[in-house]
DNA sequence: TGGCGGGTAATCGTCAGCAATCCCGCGAGC
DNA sequence: GCTCGCGGGATTGCTGACGATTACCCGCCA
């Protein structure tokens, strides 16, 4: 049952290294929303040449975290409402196609799977461990993507989701309401699993919906919490 | 009212000048699919670096048009149906949600110059001008996303319509009912006129499920018809 | 036929260095 | 005081050469 995992693509591909290196500390917040990247800085912590930074900023710039300002300097991304605004938008849609594509596809395996991490999520909101929630609740997304066998779709989503990820870090954004959360999911997976495909596209919206106008008050109320110089 | 073009981006960013001229020459169908690219050619042709080159190169990996196989090679892109399907479901959804957008937010400049350039489509049809109904074509679905004011949106849009017209460049599929190309696009561009949101993200979906389906029938017809070795 | 090993060719990665550009502070001039 | 221009410093953009790593091809051999 457990797929082997290559054994090529372990240690190969210097720049890509890299770039999951400093993704990680961009992710984690080490790193400060608007902050400068210097590649000679980066090239000496990493022990790579200036060759090989240059290669992981220009792919970590395709994902959406880093900006480059022409002949002047590299800078972590900042977060702006109208951000928050394009990837719940651009999540909605993409979603939407994924939970179809699912409920179309989808075989009694994958629906194994997607009840599994349902109950988990259930489990963990019950014991109040708030950043499994988060967790689980990404990895739920992303398994329904999975499943949908949608190469490009899964690529693009991957890096939405990167973004909406940092830009819950930077924001300081969480959900609040866990009931209605694994209500939203539970009845989305529902669909799926019997085979709604319009049922399953229209939940994957409206709960992105609702994040959106959540993630709207948020920034009403804590105005310019983390936007940097 | 004409904005000034930026005089910067002219002439610089070496690498993306190449990377313009790789995918101009991959997007006209002179390199053929599954073509192999190797970077001291290139980099004699376009006479700059070697570095130069793998930049551009991997711009256009990420781009979808070029895939690298490490440590061996770089190709040209291959098409296959299942690739067709790919770009048209999410071409459908990215277009879905523009529409809906311009349908909430357009102003009338923007509908004004919407209804121009279907009035350039359906003069094109009468002339029997088929290469410019498809680049108009082209253009008024850009003209939405434009209007859309979504900057991921935009991005991700560009990225697959460019995929879209290398896959029609290398599988010799065009359209063939002119009469419902130009009905349909009227369609949808009313309903943005109209601010109907709903259904505009239905004809901008619909639209794009035809032509999926017409793909599909073309590829039973003419199997194989151009995937390389 | 199938496995082993060497040769070849291409990419991957490094390095030093120069060019191009931007940023910033200083001083001149109004 | 304010604006403007002008260098100097810092950083990125690009090059060329080089060695390291890897994949592919082909002949040898059992």
């Amino acid at each position: 049952m457990a797929k082997l995992t290559s054994l090529k693509s372990e240690k190969r591909l210097l720049d890509r290294q890299a770039a999951d290196g400093i993704r990680t500390h961009i992710l984690e917040g080490i790193l400060p929303a608007g902050g400068r990247l210097l590649e000679t800085q980066l090239s000496e912590e990493l022990e790579v040449s200036r060759g090989t930074v240059r290669a992981a900023l220009a792919q970590l710039a395709r994902e959406g975290l880093v900006q480059q300002v022409a002949f002047t300097r590299w800078q972590v991304s900042e977060t702006s409402p109208r951000d928050a605004w394009e990837l719940y938008t651009l999540r909605a849609a993409l979603e939407g196609l994924a939970a179809r594509l699912a409920a179309e596809h989808g075989v009694a395996a994958d629906h194994k799977r997607l009840k599994s991490t349902v109950a988990e999520l259930t489990r963990a909101v019950k014991d109040k461990r708030f950043d499994d929630v988060t967790d689980i609740d990404f990895r739920l997304h992303q398994e329904i993507v999975e499943i949908a066998k949608h190469r490009r779709l899964a690529e693009q989503h991957g890096f939405i989701m990167q973004q909406v990820r940092f830009h819950m870090v930077h924001s300081g954004f969480f959900p609040t309401d866990y009931a209605a959360l694994v209500d939203e999911h539970a009845a989305l997976i529902g669909a799926v699993i019997e085979r709604q495909p319009d049922l399953a596209e229209q939940l994957a919206k409206s709960h992105n919906e609702a994040e959106v106008k959540l993630l709207a008050a948020h920034t009403e109320e804590n105005p310019r919490a983390v936007t940097a110089s």
